[in-house]
DNA sequence: TAAATAATTAAGTAGTTGCTTAATTAAGAA
DNA sequence: TTCTTAATTAAGCAACTACTTAATTATTTA
């Protein structure tokens, strides 16, 4: 899980934010980050090994998106777990359904004594 | 964001993932981890400060259960991500039909000269 | 060609993280 | 009370992270 590791960083996740808004140069991130150009670039390395960003170069400029499919994994596991959680709820609630309905049963029988 | 720091370590993660399944005790954690109780209780007190998991005493025992709202400001800004992420996208595409609808115009026109 | 601009790589560092063992706290069993 | 079990807190440490400045590479402009 790169992609998890890759944006539990503030700086990286607004970078992550900014790029899904529209694509930018690694300068204009420099510029809106108050940080020197290697912190930038150094980020951007860690976005790009995590598969969640793409560089082009155009002249002198490297251009930055955001890839489609990077937070995909991340977006697995959130929906496997939250799943996994739910089913658990979902037995925990039948249990207590049907102990519900033991008691009712004790109860009626205790009432008809 | 505390829970995605909390959930970038692996360890946490499989235990956030094992705690979906069930709630368990610390001491039945440590069993599964290869990891010294310490270890288990630090990671631990980062999952319960992330507001992932909540702790209850039982005699002797710790009973350690997630946190059904832990993971909705993850969900959340997930969510909200890929939705500015593809408005975008709409819009690229919106975009493009508008560029073919003007070159088949020039070509139409180009046609009839 | 030389100077300027855009970005990266290199090297060093302070602070943080994830572990360890040792010590401590608390509850149950003998 | 003493021993055992469950768990945490304390202290220390190696590895990693997020920065920094300095040096390097590559492209455009004069």
């Amino acid at each position: 899980m790169q992609s998890l590791l890759a944006i539990a960083d503030p700086t990286r996740r607004r970078m992550v934010e900014l790029l899904a808004i529209s694509e930018r140069t690694a300068g204009e991130l420099v510029r809106e980050f108050d940080l020197s150009a290697p912190a930038i670039s150094q980020h951007l390395n860690v976005l790009r090994e995590a598969g969640l960003v793409s560089t082009r170069a155009e002249g002198q400029s490297r251009i930055q998106t955001l890839n489609p499919d990077g937070l995909d994994e991340l977006e697995d596991w959130l929906e496997k777990t939250l799943s996994v959680w739910s089913r658990r709820l979902d037995a925990l609630e039948r249990e207590l359904r049907a102990e519900d309905a033991a008691n009712a049963k004790v109860r009626k029988k205790k009432s008809s004594q």
